[in-house]
DNA sequence: CACGCATAGTATCGTATCGATACTATATTA
DNA sequence: TAATATAGTATCGATACGATACTATGCGTG
């Protein structure tokens, strides 16, 4: 067994990445979780861009998460935006200056230059670890994937190459199938 | 380049990480960066088990690591020793409550139930993996790295198996060798 | 339809985090 | 011996974050 190994190295990784958002979030204001839910909605569907998103991605209370969308809102990072359908609900775009924001910091210049001195092969190789220790992680602990549709069972892809969701039953753009979704479930293979 | 995918999965793994040990800690009174310093105090060698050692890990202020430490010393789990050499240093051992904890706590059971369901392969592969990241981004960014003596430039292994350290040139027990440094030089190959 | 219950989101409060700054004491060096 | 560096502490202010209480909307069942 290499639990300790693989805790110990996975907390020092953290730890450094932590560290690096702060630095970085902080010419602007941000804290590292602020930085966290701003990407996430940045990368996320519109079925998960919701505060319920941020609170299931970020694993924190819903109160905590109201008050750093509140500060993200007002640094002018996101807009809240109305839906139609559930008006107890309401979706979060980033904004343009947001998408700027992220834009310039992230991945951060720590994973950046690490990843500038491993070639191609190592990491492929860092890549298929990290991916199947985090899904082993999220399916032993029966916690949520956030996976895009591509590894989604409740995905279909039809004859034209168009794709549709079994869930929403709402047909999906291409694009939106690149998204991570809140809904998410992996494929039992 | 795999950067942004290498970051993904590292941004995931560090939040799952950060609020299992937040939940872990709750019971004790014990935040998440002061359950990682006491496992730094329970796994570093005698020159590294300072405030300033704390600091270095954690990537944290003096002042803050210093209320870290007074409240693990009010709970307990750490006691603090004078440096006969030195006046201004104290070191900080950990007690046999504070050790019992760790042993409870450490490692966290997200990471004990991954395991449990990754062969022993699969587990060699993600520690190679992580150890190999880790290493990069120390390297790359020109950070300490707090390895043990097996890996470090300083260290001497004599003829008759015992080890000695160049840089304090002071001989080192076996058990010793096992501890993770704060002067930790990784070798160069 | 009406009632109860579930869910999305917000507001507020208290404890704790964490960087910044200022401070003391000891060591080092010129 | 004087200047400077280093280890550690104390204090403060802004923020994080869980807990709790609240409003508003949706949903299910009789």
């Amino acid at each position: 067994m290499k639990t300790k190994e693989i805790y110990d190295y996975l907390e020092r990784l953290s730890n450094l990445l932590r560290n690096e958002e702060r630095r970085e979030g902080m010419d602007y204001g941000l804290q590292p979780v602020q930085l966290e839910a701003l990407y996430y909605l940045s990368i996320c569907n519109r079925y998960s861009d919701t505060p319920m998103g941020v609170v299931d991605y970020l694993g924190q209370t819903k109160g905590t998460v109201s008050q750093s969308l509140k500060l993200l809102e007002q640094k002018g990072y996101i807009s809240k935006h109305a839906n139609k359908q559930d008006k107890r609900s309401i979706h979060l775009k980033v904004t343009s200056s947001g998408k700027k924001l992220i834009k310039t910091l992230i991945p951060p210049p720590l994973i950046t230059k690490a990843c500038n001195n491993l070639n191609e092969e190592e990491q492929n190789q860092i890549e298929i670890a990290l991916k199947q220790l985090l899904q082993t992680i999220q399916f032993s602990n029966g916690m949520k994937s956030f996976g895009v549709c591509q590894t989604c069972r409740y995905n279909l892809t039809k004859k034209d190459c168009s794709f549709f969701c079994e869930l929403t039953e709402e047909p999906l753009s291409m694009s939106e199938t690149q998204c991570i979704c809140r809904e998410h479930e992996t494929i039992i293979s």
